[in-house]
DNA sequence: AACGTGCCCTGAACGC
DNA sequence: TGCGTTCAGGGCACGT
């Protein structure tokens, strides 16, 4: 389940082996993705790879003619395999460079994308997201404005892209038991004082995590060398019935929204 | 505009 | 043992 910081650990790890490098051929196991690119565009990606940047979950590969957008979906993650590794089950994608290493998409589940947006454009999936969470434009008063009038619960409001991108269901959990906030809340009744404490919550917490997977990575161009998930300690996330890490009291667990959420009725308010 | 629900997908865990 | 069911979850599409 990648997290904006293991999205942007994985470009951490594959800009190397991108950068400067030309793409020569993008090889096509499984198109039945959540989005596939144009095959007519496929036919002309041959071309070098400028830089590989990342705008919430997906990254971009740039190219002089656009960009590859890649989201790793629920279960995607990249590696870099000398060109001719066998293929195995669920590698759905590659990218074939000039140094004769070979980008590869696995992803069980295929809830992943791969999409094109043409220079100077921005494709429609992506002009309408919410600011990066470790931008300055993710502050205090960019979501007391998001929050205002919404009635439906803190926690699905911070998970939804137009509000901020990359708080998925785990750092949503994480970030409001940190901030002590309760997650059924409906968003326009949280204070001026608990948005105070999330917003650098959610800063932080993503900050450590990123650099927490940036250390742990070592090496991208092994089988094995994709980030784990962090060793980063969750306080909330999956500790349903166990005792809140802070008071001891049982920590509930219910559903909003269809996603599990895990709260401490003692310590958020 | 805001809100709730459905859907996509595989594999693991669980129940009978 | 071997079914069937449920769950996990990002995020868009759609109906109200």
């Amino acid at each position: 389940m990648p997290e904006l910081p293991e999205v942007e650990v994985s470009r951490q790890g594959i800009s190397p082996y991108l950068e400067d490098h030309h793409l020569v051929q993008v090889i096509a196991r499984q198109r039945q993705l959540r989005w596939w690119i144009p095959d007519e565009v496929l036919a002309q990606l041959n071309q070098p790879i400028l830089s590989v940047t990342r705008r919430a979950k997906y990254l971009l590969i740039q190219l002089p003619l656009g960009d590859i957008v890649l989201h790793l979906g629920m279960s995607g993650h990249l590696k870099v395999l000398p060109k001719g590794t066998p293929a195995t089950k669920h590698d759905h994608v590659d990218l074939v460079l000039s140094s004769g290493m070979t980008l590869r998409l696995n992803d069980t589940r295929r809830f992943g994308a791969v999409l094109w947006q043409p220079k100077g454009e921005v494709h429609p999936l992506l002009a309408k997201l919410g600011p990066e969470p470790l931008s300055d434009s993710f502050n205090i008063e960019q979501l007391a404005d998001a929050f205002a009038k919404r009635s439906t619960a803190v926690k699905q409001v911070l998970m939804d892209n137009h509000v901020v991108v990359g708080v998925g269901n785990i750092y949503a959990n994480e970030a409001l038991f940190k901030a002590g906030i309760l997650p059924t809340k409906p968003a326009k009744e949280v204070s001026l004082q608990q948005l105070e404490a999330l917003v650098p919550v959610i800063k932080t917490t993503l900050a450590e995590a990123i650099k927490q997977g940036g250390t742990t990575l070592k090496d991208f161009s092994q089988a094995d060398g994709k980030p784990g998930y962090f060793a980063q300690q969750l306080l909330v996330y999956g500790r349903g019935a166990k005792p809140c890490m802070a008071c001891g009291i049982i920590l509930n667990e219910i559903r909003l929204g269809q996603r599990s959420t895990v709260f401490c009725s003692h310590c958020q308010h």
